[in-house]
DNA sequence: GTGATACTGGACGCAGCCGTCCAGTAATTT
DNA sequence: AAATTACTGGACGGCTGCGTCCAGTATCAC
């Protein structure tokens, strides 16, 4: 399970060299499956025809079924984390560069592939925490360190009155996000829009900016 | 799937009745195996084992895995409609009463019990939209009801400045939460202690106060 | 008592799927 | 060219687990 999750590594020598686009093919493909069936119930044969690969290529780069899980979560969990680098908190005002952050978590969260993937990942994750918290460290936590940062130096500015700022950044990404985390989890409601996630982040910005708001004027 | 999941009536007539205890340990030991392991993990034969009955009493009752799985979340649900409808919104300051609240809702939905049938459920709800509405229905959703009561009187009042209570109920919930849904559906956090559920409860309902306080003074 | 039903414990058929093996073909190095 | 490695497609063993059946025993109504 802890394993190198892949097969020989075939750096450099005589014959036929590896096709990388296939493991690329794997695992997306793998990952559709798993977010879609659960990883219990998407068999390899399914994986193999999906990717349009042999049984055999699989299990050739894959020890088993459980390498290839980590190798799809390792793989998303540097997808979330080239996301969420991209976006950096860049000048402004405070709400808008806090929207900005608040857009791109809920654009990275609510996407089909993430809720998917933290549904079927979750049981599967529970009983490896290294994996787990590789995964949680790529998306919400990093979230959740850019917005304390901000907040901090806002703090220093005066601008907001907050004591701790890596609580207050855990209180606003829960307002981002909201009740979603279980409805769209359990099927019952439909992932948001560009527009939706514009505007949810921007109210639920707004609304924390009050509680934080010095506390001698207000807006 | 839809059907009625029980086996045969059999309400009154001759032979040896049913033990309906037995229901109930079948109905114990499942959750807690599907909990503790995942739906598709789990067995018959391991379930009929916790729970201390042959293989065909299972079979006799529910006429499959899926049925009894449908079993365990209605029975769950009414479990916890009934642990939220004995909290009542009591009278006593604004804080008090929506402390209370949420003392209660943190205290079911962070329950080991609770993060497990989430996380275990949830993949299975994921293709059954009425099961799914009705365990959503017995938990967040009738708190959010709670809450949003709550929050339209004081807003009647003139205690606060809310626009939306539902809405707001839904901030209210998040805030209570934070980011832990996530975290323990992960195992990434250990449940939360009756003393750190209070304190919790008593600051973000504070927070939320805050920011909608009446736009005159403040505290 | 008789008859009817619930429950047990083990055994079974059946299906699905994991992981492996093999002979043949494709691509690349020396 | 030869050698070496990647990939295919199908076939196979073995295991696990679902759902069923049966003979025997326990518990009820009449």
């Amino acid at each position: 399970m802890s394993a190198a999750a892949e097969g020989v590594a075939s750096g450099r020598g005589p014959g036929r060299p590896r096709d990388m686009a296939k493991r690329c093919a794997i695992l997306l493909a793998a990952r559709r499956l798993f977010i879609q069936q659960g990883m219990a119930a998407v068999t390899m044969e399914a994986v193999a025809a999906a990717a349009g690969v042999s049984k055999m290529t699989l299990y050739s780069r894959f020890r088993d079924k459980e390498a290839l899980f980590e190798a799809v979560v390792v793989f998303t969990s540097e997808a979330m984390i080239a996301e969420m680098s991209r976006t950096q908190a860049e000048g402004g005002t405070l709400a808008e560069s806090l929207a900005a952050l608040g857009r791109a978590f809920l654009a990275l969260t609510c996407s089909p592939d993430m809720i998917g993937a933290e549904r079927g990942l979750m049981m599967a994750l529970h009983d490896n925490p290294a994996l787990a918290e590789r995964f949680y460290a790529a998306g919400p936590a990093r979230t959740e360190g850019s917005v304390a940062a901000v907040l901090r130096q806002a703090a220093a500015r005066g601008e907001i009155q907050v004591d701790d700022p890596l609580e207050a950044a855990g209180d606003l990404l829960a307002l981002w996000q909201g009740g979603m985390c279980k409805r769209l989890s359990l099927g019952l409601q439909a992932p948001l829009s560009a527009e939706q996630i514009e505007q949810r982040s921007r109210a639920k910005t707004e609304m924390f900016l009050r509680a934080f708001a010095p506390s001698k004027a207000e807006a």
